[in-house]
RNA sequence: GCACUCUUAGCUCAGUUGGUUAGAGCGUCCCAUUCACAUUGGGAAGGUCGGAGGUUCGAAUCCUCCAGAGUGCACCA
């Protein structure tokens, strides 16, 4: 004990406490101490006691964050929202589990590893072939996954290690060829010669929602393929024409009526075109001359219009964006040089009735921003609109028997309320996108990821969990969107495909927490996933949050200069300052700003808080409790602090973390320690009497209830005193992590 | 083009179901400070709640229209 305080007080005060607050010497032990308890595991909890077995148990998955880097201001804000979540729903002594894990990320990984390999050996995959490349592929993600354990451990997350996951390891793997395999034998899951998003950089086909649309200037060319032809055309892209088979016009376009039906044979830039005019109603009349070259195998559109009009398909770009032999003497020639040769060769032939620049979006990849090539490609596809039986019984709107298709099963457990999204706006967002959704296409030709569990021989095709027997069958080289196996990360992580313990007492899980801008990519699959193989929802809330943003309001990025490094600012300020930075008037949907004043903040009040913890070990605490001895005025203040606890508890139930971080944090500064406690110092350094002891009783419940209120935000200070605070005889030091929730 | 969100103090934002006199933090100004407080306290100034209309006993909150900012989706031939 020390002997140097400025004052002599009436009872110890531990060294510590004299001092202020330092954050670095306090949250590592702290971490370490929470983990050798194993009360991040619910069983150890269940075991030591400290579960009210008749409240509903509370799980919730972590969005396992991808291996391609380290993580971000954005993954700080969903671990400090999670573990807010998470901590209250434990000290309220519910059977509680959070999963950690991490993503693969396919093509994300593979391309960052790429990038390096070239930048640094000036080799290319496959320089170092499929298995050498693999290791290094490995090798980097292990190393990032390190980075980021080390982080969510920094971040204060209570989170159940012992339950790690990773979406490409053992039994996650095995989840994926159950799922796949299963989808196979129903006939969700096809392969079909399809045109499919082809991104030439990555050499590989992409699925609708991994475009990035980008507004680019660009030349709209009107002309005519030939003198003799009756109708203009205009397109963005004259070397995609050489692959048109069709004209299309809209069925009620009196300009062009008399052409419909009619075929012509052309020569276009030296290569022969069949064109026949047909009649659409996906034409829009007004814009250009309201006629469109069909392309077929170019075009998502144009390949939906010959589909309907049974048009010929002649492919002319191919994987590395360069001409085919279908285009004549342009062969083996670049997307890019082709479109000039042709324009310059129509306005040649003076067949150029028109130029000018327009507004236009190209498609590029979402990973390696290359331009995005449709073509026709054999690939493996999730049908979305197949009809099958639905096996079961918990979902909410469809029977047991009843014929459905996943579309109508994502759509019916969200618009039947099963599964809430918060804030609810986003339903719409979500119906919407599942209206305009089409099939899935699910194949990748890449290789770091899971390999598709199809193996083939000859003519023949076998979809297994393992390899054939018999020899001569050779598996399918390509592997499966990173989606696929996140989607099912709600119940791989908990075991299935096997019938776990895990599995029966946490799924579906509580709740979702993640960004809304994978609301598609993610929560989207991962309710497909559940009610088609579970025949259950996967969780029965969503809680979207959003992006986090500077001082400024700029999105926080590399390529802005403006990023920030977590564990920067909590060497800087203190994991609890930054959560409550990141949570304090952030609603679910809002985007978070953070700015230094922000920390600086919630650093003042840290300390505030711990030299409140001094001052009332010096002068309160370790005293009675018993609520008996409050006088009456005190008694009133009591029972309104009662009211104020019950409003927290009511705004944690309600997701409203925003609002109850913000009130703890008002109530504790601006309350306890500007009112109560100002208003009982003379009485406390007074003689002893009934009101001192009263004074006495009331802020020392007030303190230590409000510790216990600020703990799921701020663990590390709010643990910290606890400790310090406890009285020395106690015979078994006790965690608040685990202590109950004030009622 | 369709949809959604936002617009409240100088700045950043709360404001839960429509209900006293619209709040906080930061900033500014004044005062106090040998005090549990390196990071303190008290106080002040500052708002026609984007604009117009409507519903209501009552609107920052609900409805309609308008303006500005942002986001998502689609089209993009």
């Amino acid at each position: 004990m020390s002997d140097i305080p400025k004052k002599e007080p009436s009872y110890p005060v531990p060294d510590a406490l004299l001092k202020p607050y330092n954050p670095a010497e306090v949250e590592d032990r702290l971490y370490a101490e929470w983990e050798k308890s194993g009360y991040f595991n619910p069983d150890i909890c269940e075991q030591k006691g400290v579960i009210d077995p008749t409240l509903p148990y509370f799980s919730i998955v972590l969005p396992p964050p991808n291996v391609t880097g380290v993580l971000h201001m954005g993954s700080a804000f969903m671990l400090a929202i999670e573990d807010a979540m998470v901590r209250f729903a434990r000290m309220q002594g519910r059977k509680t589990l959070w999963i950690p894990g991490t993503d693969h990320a396919a093509i994300a990984t593979q391309a960052k590893v790429e990038k390096l390999i070239s930048k640094e050996e000036k080799k290319n995959r496959h320089d170092l072939g499929r298995e050498e490349f693999l290791k290094r592929v490995e090798q980097f993600a292990k190393e990032s996954h390190d980075v980021i354990v080390k982080q969510i451990r920094k971040t204060g997350c209570s989170i159940d290690w012992s339950r790690e996951a990773f979406t490409l390891d053992e039994k996650r793997s095995l989840a994926v060829k159950t799922a796949f395999k299963r989808m196979y034998d129903d006939g969700i899951i096809y392969r079909g010669y399809r045109i499919v998003n082809w991104d030439p950089k990555g050499q590989t086909t992409i699925s609708d929602d991994e475009i990035v649309y980008q507004t680019e200037k660009t030349k709209l060319y009107t002309f005519r393929y030939a003198k003799d032809f009756p109708i203009a055309i205009a397109t963005t892209r004259p070397e995609t024409k050489i692959g048109d088979t069709a004209v299309a016009v809209h069925p009620d376009d009196a300009r062009y009526k008399k052409y419909v039906g009619k075929e012509y044979d052309i020569d276009f830039a030296g290569v022969h075109l069949h064109i026949k005019i047909v009649a659409d109603s996906a034409v829009n009349p007004e814009f250009g001359t309201g006629a469109v070259g069909v392309t077929p195998a170019h075009s998502m559109t144009d390949w939906d219009i010959a589909q309907r009009h049974h048009l010929p398909l002649v492919p002319i770009i191919d994987e590395r964006a360069r001409m085919m032999e279908s285009a004549g003497s342009l062969h083996g020639k670049k997307v890019a040089e082709v479109r000039i040769s042709v324009v310059e060769w129509l306005a040649k032939e003076t067949l150029i009735e028109k130029e000018e620049e327009i507004e236009h979006n190209i498609a590029t990849a979402e990973r390696t921003g290359g331009i995005i090539e449709p073509m026709p490609r054999l690939q493996w596809f999730v049908n979305v609109n197949a009809k099958f039986k639905n096996q079961s019984e918990k979902l909410a709107g469809i029977k047991k028997g009843e014929e459905v298709t996943l579309k109508e099963l994502m759509l019916a457990v969200v618009k039947n309320g099963q599964t809430k999204i918060l804030p609810d706006r986003f339903e719409k967002v979500y119906f919407h996108w599942i209206e305009n959704l089409r099939d899935w296409c699910i194949s990748r030709q890449i290789w770091y990821g899971h390999q598709i569990p199809v193996w083939y021989k000859e003519n023949k095709m076998h979809c297994d969990i393992s390899a054939p027997k018999e020899d001569g069958w050779v598996q399918d080289e390509d592997t499966l969107d990173t989606w696929f196996s996140s989607g099912l990360w709600t119940f791989s992580t908990l075991g299935w495909p096997e019938e776990t313990a895990d599995l029966k007492q946490f799924h579906p899980t509580t709740i979702l927490e993640t960004g809304y801008d994978i609301l598609f990519f993610w929560i989207a699959r991962m309710i497909l996933m559940s009610t088609y193989l579970l025949g259950d929802i996967p969780f029965k809330t969503v809680y979207l949050h959003g992006l986090v943003r500077d001082k400024d309001g700029n999105k926080i990025s590399k390529s802005l200069g403006n990023n920030l490094d977590p564990l920067e600012i909590i060497s800087q300020y203190g994991a609890d300052a930054m959560r409550m930075s990141l949570l304090v008037g952030t609603g679910p949907g809002n985007d978070s700003r953070i700015s230094n004043e922000k920390l600086k903040a919630y650093k003042h009040f840290a300390n505030k808080i711990w030299n409140v913890a001094r001052f009332l070990v010096g002068t309160t605490l370790s005293t009675d409790t018993d609520l008996a001895l409050l006088e009456p005025a005190d008694r009133e203040t009591y029972n309104t602090f009662s009211e104020f606890k019950k409003d927290i508890t009511s705004d944690f139930e309600n997701y409203r973390l925003y609002l109850a971080a913000e009130k703890i944090y008002q109530y504790l500064w601006h309350t306890l320690a500007d009112i109560l406690i100002e208003e009982k110092k003379p009485i406390l350094s007074g003689e002893d009497s009934p009101a001192k002891k009263s004074a006495q009783v009331l802020l020392q419940r007030i303190f230590t209830d409000s510790l216990k209120l600020l703990h799921p935000f701020m663990p590390f200070i709010t643990e910290e005193i606890w400790s310090l605070i406890q009285s020395k005889d106690t015979v078994e030091k006790r965690l608040l992590m685990t202590e109950r929730w004030p009622e």
